[in-house]
DNA sequence: CGTCTATTTGAATGTACTCAAAAGCGGTGG
DNA sequence: CCACCGCTTTTGAGTACATTCAAATAGACG
């Protein structure tokens, strides 16, 4: 159940047979129905989720009511509301399952001790972050350079899987565009 | 000269005056005269910049040539292609000087070697690590659910010393919009 | 089936862009 | 110290990409 986890880790930095029980010992196996909450605008976050099965989305919702998705959280990744989970100020974000979902769940002060009793970890969340801020500078620069059509073709080739898996409207909201348009888009393409 | 760095450094972590001092013996000063490049499209990134004096922009540019502002490094930050840099690759980011500048150079592989050393620089930067990933996200959000205006104003109020102290066209590009849209969006405002 | 949600379609609209040209501003050299 | 040059900002007209709103159609699930 935890082999993914491990896996993950292990892709990144070694852990000891002794370390990685100690790191499982923290954390606790979570399921979510789909549509349900894992964390919605106003909670503080108290921890981070590890995706083994399922799928989470993460998105901010504007003052019309509007979702922008901001991140999918298919198993292998993590998901979270780094800024409510860091200054403990109310969150705001929310995330949900999109499907039925088993996440593992680290809550934030037992990731802070562990922090202090495996020193390698710090590198490991370290890279993590490091990668993910790659991320978002590829994709504002998409934003920011790229007409929709392009994003959306950029979104097909870095996710396949999850182009076969996801509502279309998940996608649009994802690419930053309304559901109306991507589908007119993709209508045009083909023809 | 290493005071900024020392003091920001000890806003995150704590560091012994021995750890300081090794840790300073791996940077070196560099300066940068006005619109010369600290990295260019195509170089391989082979460290990392804290600012003390000036002003750099990282930024890419699309197939017609133009400017997409991912970041303004005044004194205090950090600037880099995070990509480049860890992946050896070449960069797909320019950085240059807006005014003349001085740096804190830091090599990767001093950094590598210095974060077995001093293991708590992992934390460091991986602290820095995580709160550019809360920017990114924030600035992701406001591009996909803010219009331009509401995204000037959101620059302002964040950055109020960048704003006395860039070119216009600059905060157009940083916000995603066009000079001239930037100059008309102000002028109407106002009147 | 029937209901709920997702997708499609269309018409009207809006926000922001392109291109071109004029005006403003700052620095430099004569 | 003024004149000129280069770069930034402004202005305007025409256009494009994407949105809104409304309604019809299609799919999925109980």
């Amino acid at each position: 159940m935890h082999e993914l986890l491990l896996k993950h880790i292990a892709m990144h930095i070694s852990l000891s047979p002794d370390e990685e029980q100690y790191f499982l010992k923290a954390v606790t196996l979570r399921k979510l129905r789909k549509k349900q909450f894992l964390l919605q605008e106003g909670d503080i976050s108290k921890g981070t989720a590890f995706v083994i099965k399922g799928l989470l989305k993460v998105y901010s919702m504007d003052r019309n009511g509007v979702e922008h998705i901001i991140q999918f959280a298919p198993p292998g990744w993590w998901a979270g509301d780094m800024k409510s989970y860091k200054t403990r100020q109310p969150a705001t974000l929310f995330i949900d399952a999109i499907e039925d979902t088993e996440i593992l769940w680290i809550r934030r002060e037992d990731l802070d001790q562990l922090y202090t009793q495996i020193p390698v970890l710090e590198r490991f969340f370290r890279i993590l972050a490091e990668n993910s801020v790659i991320n978002y500078q590829e994709r504002l620069i998409g934003t920011l350079s790229l007409p929709a059509a392009e994003r959306y073709y950029a979104f097909c080739s870095k996710y396949p899987s999850l182009i076969e898996q996801l509502p279309q409207k998940y996608v649009a909201s994802y690419i930053g565009v309304t559901p109306e348009f991507l589908s007119k888009m993709l209508k045009n393409k083909t023809a």
